[in-house]
DNA sequence: GGGCCCGCAGGG
DNA sequence: CCCTGCGGGCCC
């Protein structure tokens, strides 16, 4: 992104994802001049094994030079020791290990230096000078790596002594052939420990643990493949007989290099030769892509290369990145595949899509219960009232953003929504009538059609009529035994079904509470086509808005009409507003306002307003009270009680983790008295934090996490199976 | 005011 | 991945 360029330049959207990656303020030359210098410096990338892509080496380029330059650790000639101080002389053979995977390779010395490190003062015996010297190694197999600093012990004499069958004895440290991965293959040189030996008239067999390195880890009980190259370790500073700078006579062989091929000379291997023929030739003709590492020969890319080009990057066609693809300042966003392939990128629209509340996608998501809960969402009252669909998806109510029911055809319907969209349901309220989904023709990107063929029950159908207490008959249907022991549907009425039904709201769309399918059977539409017709009844105790304990109680509760948040209603009569206050308006106003506060004050409102509290159950009050590390917490959410349903919301808020932003589940309440996931916790662990993620506090590594049972109980009790799919 | 037709969410 | 859909803004 450009300075002075806003997000919305580049046509990004609400829910868009977007990659950004952090230009990086480099000096514009030389960035790679110095590249044996930051070999030799950098700890981290010391080894052969060594999988650190190019790309990401490239990444970090303008940093490292930064540090390089801060702390200037170059290599001074005068720093340079004679040949002979310490005990490897430059150009010996030696054996060095690679710190990435603890194997041996072999290597020669190129320079000796101090370590950069100040020599602690008062310490002065041969030990402790020795760890101040850095023997500057070369993989001979590696060239690629460049010149690795590393410290004595992990340099030694090369190895030149086998053993023989008879000398090998458990207990023993010594250098072998061993394969991690493929323990049956060849691999690479590690120290280890003979553990067990057995010969019997076929077969010699070695056991051994494999030291894997410096921090202790091994693997044991290996079985060794190649008993006949087991090396002695040689002691620093035992001199080789051979002549500095001879070639060992016995150069071991490492596991192959490629795992595909077995670095079979003959086999085609796409992998470790020209990606595109596999052909083991012209090696000098192939290319090495500097992303994915993959070789391809010059004369097989297409077109052709004539020439190794002189850049110092090459990118192969898979890895290249498209210069077309790069958005600029002021440019608009490319299509992404999905964007591709909706209807808007092939359509001659000129419509402005994107700006209302058709086309937007959710901000949040109901996470305190599970997609398929049946019953109630904890916390939202009957006469909770949105603006938008896509609102009641939000609050779990009814998920879907266009479709009237939300169900699963193996298991039940969940939700529906009353909108009119079918003209032959009729409703009384307690009681009404709705018509399945389908049998329309959705052609040409369509949501909604005339009736135009037979419904079927499946799909949202036949879900349900799964709520129906009594076995699915697709035929002719079927009514409940005990209509009240079926599942239990949430129901929402919408502004839109007014047109047929009082009981829809005028504005908006209406939580009405909890019913029940009485029966359901095929009918013929008016249209002329089956439909599947249902019936459903309320079976709620919270009261039904339209009545007058309903009325009351959306009073009380407060509840009214929401929007979406940062949602511009309308501007009414702006006109009105501009228009100079005339005396009489003014009083006209004050007038209503005082009207307005006279209905809402409790003083001039004689009438007993009955306080709903939200009433806890005996379990639910012992699982409050077994939760006493909590105390203090439940003691603030209890305060909330007096607000109804709306506990829910503050219970809801107590004990959110802080790290995922969802109520806790599996609890730890840690000694400082925060509420965690044990799996967001472990997480923070893993990455070596050990503090409280709320407040800090410093845990210790050796934390042991406890669940905290009560409150995972009464957590699962307030919103039931909440944890599903955590 | 009516009709067109889009992205999104969910299920399968 | 594909199919489905009782929304909803914009244009005529």
């Amino acid at each position: 992104m450009e300075d002075g360029h806003t997000i919305f330049d580049y046509n990004v959207g609400l829910n868009d994802i977007v990659q950004l990656l952090i230009r990086q303020n480099m000096p514009c030359v030389e960035m790679t001049k110095n590249k044996d210098k930051e070999a030799e410096l950098s700890d981290s990338d010391s080894g052969c094994g060594s999988t650190q892509s190019e790309s990401d080496k490239s990444s970090t380029h303008g940093e490292m030079e930064v540090q390089t330059a801060g702390t200037s650790v170059q290599v001074n000639p005068s720093q340079v020791l004679e040949p002979g101080f310490g005990f490897y002389k430059v150009n010996e053979m030696v054996d060095a290990r690679d710190l990435n995977m603890g194997a041996w390779f072999e290597a020669q010395i190129v320079n000796v230096t101090r370590s950069p490190k100040t020599p602690k003062v008062d310490v002065v015996d041969v030990e402790h000078e020795q760890e101040e010297i850095l023997y500057h190694v070369k993989y001979e197999d590696y060239p690629e790596n460049g010149v690795i600093p590393l410290l004595a012990k992990d340099v030694r004499p090369r190895a030149r002594t086998v053993y023989q069958w008879h000398q090998l004895e458990p207990g023993m440290i010594v250098m072998l052939n061993y394969n991690p991965d493929d323990p049956k293959e060849r691999g690479y040189w590690y120290d280890a420990e003979i553990q067990r030996k057995r010969e019997t008239r076929t077969l010699r067999e070695i056991y051994a643990k494999i030291i894997l390195g410096d921090a202790g880890d091994s693997l044991n009980d290996c079985r060794i493949m190649f008993v006949t190259e087991i090396y002695k370790i040689e002691e620093p500073g035992s001199q080789s007989d051979m002549p500095a700078g001879s070639e060992s006579p016995l150069k071991r062989s490492n596991g192959p290099e490629c795992k595909q091929c077995k670095d079979d000379p003959d086999k085609i291997c796409r992998w470790c030769n020209c990606n595109i023929c596999g052909i083991k030739q012209d090696p000098d003709k192939q290319l090495l892509c500097d992303e994915c590492d993959l070789a391809y020969h010059t004369y097989c890319l297409n077109p052709p290369l004539t020439a190794i080009p002189e850049d110092e990057d090459w990118y192969c066609p898979n890895c290249r990145t498209d210069s077309n693809e790069v958005v600029r300042a002021g440019e608009k966003l490319k299509e992404s595949k999905k964007k591709a392939k909706m209807a808007s990128a092939s359509s001659s629209s000129q419509r402005d899509w994107g700006k209302g509340m058709a086309c937007v996608g959710r901000t949040k998501q109901c996470t305190i219960v599970p997609s398929n809960h049946y019953g109630p969402i904890p916390g939202v009252p009957v006469g909770s009232l949105w603006k938008f669909r896509v609102q009641v998806s939000e609050s779990g109510v009814h998920r879907p953003h266009v479709a009237g029911i939300h169900g699963r055809n193996n298991d039940g319907a969940y939700s529906l929504v009353l909108a009119g969209g079918y003209e032959d349901d009729v409703d009384d309220g307690n009681e009404f009538t709705y018509t399945g989904s389908g049998g329309r023709d959705l052609s040409g990107n369509k949501r909604t059609a005339e009736q135009s063929c037979d419904q079927t029950l499946t799909h949202m159908n036949r879900a349900l009529a799964l709520n129906c207490n009594v076995p699915v008959n697709d035929k002719n249907g079927a009514q409940a035994k005990n209509w009240k022991d079926g599942k239990p549907v949430r129901v929402v009425r919408s502004w839109k079904g007014r047109k047929h039904s009082k009981y829809c709201p005028e504005e908006g769309n209406r939580y009405d509470g909890i019913y029940k399918i009485v029966k359901y059977w095929p009918a013929k539409g008016k249209s002329g086509f089956l439909v599947w017709r249902y019936l459903l009844k309320r079976d709620d105790d919270e009261p039904a808005p339209w009545t007058r304990d309903g009325k009351e109680r959306i009073k009380k509760l407060g509840l009214a009409l929401q929007y979406p948040a940062g949602y511009q209603k309308e501007k009414e009569n702006k006109n009105e507003v501009e228009e100079e206050e005339t005396p009489s308006k003014a009083k006209r106003k004050r007038e209503s306002q005082r009207i307005e506060s006279t209905k809402n004050s409790p003083a001039k409102s004689p009438k007993k307003v009955k306080v709903e509290v939200y009433k806890l159950s005996g379990e639910q009050k012992a699982l409050i009270k077994d939760d006493t590390q909590n105390k203090k917490v439940w003691d603030e959410a209890m305060e909330s009680l007096s607000l109804g349903p709306k506990f829910l919301n503050k219970v809801e808020e107590v004990f959110l983790c802080i790290c995922c932003q969802e109520v806790v589940y599996r609890p730890i309440t840690t000694e400082c008295h925060h509420n965690v996931c044990k799996e967001c916790l472990q997480r923070s662990f893993r990455a070596d934090v050990y503090t409280c993620p709320a407040c800090r506090h410093d845990l210790g590594k050796n934390y042991s996490m406890t669940v905290n049972k009560s409150l995972q109980e009464i957590l699962n009790q307030f919103f039931p199976g909440y944890s599903n799919g955590r």
